[in-house]
DNA sequence: GCCTAGCCCTGCAAATTTGCAGGATGTTCA
DNA sequence: TGAACATCCTGCAAATTTGCAGGGCTAGGC
């Protein structure tokens, strides 16, 4: 393969036709440049440039060389313009990593708006069931639901959310209603996989009564809420999630709430690019969507 | 601004994840490529590359970067095949010499691949009973067993793979196991044609211990592979024709084990052929899909 | 037709890049 | 947990590239 920086001694001489002209607009001596013409022309084995009248024409072969340095010659710009000057636009790629219970209900349905806003900047919605570590480059941000420890990261808490108890109708009438938290004890409970919690803030049975147990489990918090709603249990909700859905009642309202906070997660060096900002920007915003109703806790029930 | 042949560089890095491999790819020393690409990375004042778990992932920035370099690339590779012409195309026939467990399992499952890749050009494989000289134009390139000697040949060296004893539980099971190389003095023994061996480095039982001859012989290593397979007596195989066999078990893989390496030889004059160069780089990766597996000595048997 | 200025080529030395060898580090496997 | 293997970095020497100086050639102006 040629060197491809030859392509822009050739370029330059293409436009300057003549060595000592392009030579200076590059800062490269003449002789040098040259060279470079020569090595390039053998290692395409072909002759770029017929001398006449002093100058230096392209011959067919040039010419038809000129487009593809020219093609080259934008990319390597781009390149310095992307790479070096990318600060500061809103546009390009952001991969956000969240939970799919919070993407699908949170953020989700603000995507249209976002699109709107900046149609520049490609936003993909990365779900996990559990929470990527955003300095692995699968994301470049995240929404986790525990404070990340120490690393090159910057950490911002977007807000509250809180949690309770829920089950269904059909539950309900099938056993009974429990009373209070010991009485869950005997009921089919419904909750994340112990072995795959990738945070302690998850293991919400645990707070609810020391020692529950979730006997139906998912990693999916939307398969907890699919078996809930079904009436095979009993499990514990986000409110956000669980007041768009119908078949779910709230239990013991009053006696059981759990708060939870979200953060905001990214790598230390997007911190200063304008789209990661309008993506934290806008998180935020949908966040704050949550407390307009946030504050209302549901019915006690009955 | 920076070293157009230095986004070359970056490309592969980030293909490969790593250092070592683009270097092979490239046919650069590795220590090259890494500082060139700190000097790519200084000239655009850019992290290009943040390194975890062994391996070079890109950046937010090197991700930005890839793009471009990737359109850089298509331009130099039109640039080729525009001005070249029919001579230097990525395209026309290349004739390679192999070996043909090599041939067959080694590269032929990547013919798939290199044709889609290089449409244009017209790959055989010719398989040999030893091996051709490349320099009597019998093929332009060839996968050899043994560094040749010098002359007008370019040689390269591809890789390492091993060797081990088979044999077939029929054979145990009719002759009994031998515990010791020397025992296999008493063994039906399976290997090449002395007098068409082309190359000492296929001399594998000499090696296993010296004075050891084949009593079944053939100058084809899949016909040897299926007289092991099928009972008739024990041999050395590769182990990446060996794997695939279920009706192979290694003997003494414990005592006897032999590293060969794959060299790559073409006529000098050939190298700077764009189709040669395409075979050469696919070769490679051929040769490296052996890394993944190759490290993995086989059972011991029993 | 001659002179001058600019360009380009060649030879040589300086500067830079590249490869090699050895050592350190990290990963994987037993 | 230790050993083996692969990768990468550093120092040094070899190889290559670059710049400089001088000379030759060409074109333009007088």
């Amino acid at each position: 393969m040629f060197d491809w920086d030859d392509l822009r001694v050739f370029l330059a001489v293409a436009r300057a036709r003549k060595v000592a002209p392009a030579a200076r607009t590059l800062g490269i001596d003449a002789t040098t440049i040259a060279r470079r013409l020569a090595r390039l022309e053998k290692a395409l084995d072909a002759e770029l440039f017929e001398v006449g009248a002093g100058e230096r024409a392209l011959t067919a072969r040039g010419q038809e060389l000129l487009a593809h340095a020219e093609a080259a010659e934008s990319a390597a710009l781009a390149a310095m313009e992307d790479v070096q000057g990318q600060q500061h636009r809103l546009s390009g790629q952001v991969r956000l990593s969240v939970a799919e219970g919070f993407g699908t209900w949170v953020l989700a349905p603000g995507m249209g708006d976002f699109n709107r806003r900046h149609p520049g900047i490609r936003l993909d919605l990365v779900t996990a069931s559990g929470f990527l570590n955003p300095s692995n480059r699968e994301a470049d941000m995240a929404v986790m639901l525990a404070r990340p420890q120490r690393g090159r990261l910057t950490v911002r808490r977007l807000g509250d959310y809180r949690l309770h108890l829920y089950t269904s109708p059909a539950y309900i009438e099938r056993v009974g209603r429990p009373g209070k938290p010991a009485d869950l004890r005997d009921c089919t409970l419904v909750g994340y996989v112990p072995e795959f919690i990738f945070s302690p803030e998850l293991d919400y049975l645990d707070e609810v009564e020391a020692g529950l147990e979730a006997t139906l489990r998912s990693t999916s918090i939307i398969m907890q809420q699919r078996m809930i709603a079904d009436g095979a249990g009993i499990g514990v909700l986000p409110d956000f999630i669980a007041r768009r859905d119908p078949g779910l009642m709230p239990l013991m309202a009053d006696r059981v709430e759990i708060i939870r906070s979200f953060w905001l997660v990214m790598h230390g060096d997007l911190r200063k690019l304008a789209r990661i900002g309008a993506v934290a920007g806008w998180v935020q915003e949908r966040v704050e969507t949550l407390s307009g109703a946030r504050d209302v806790p549901p019915d006690a029930g009955g």
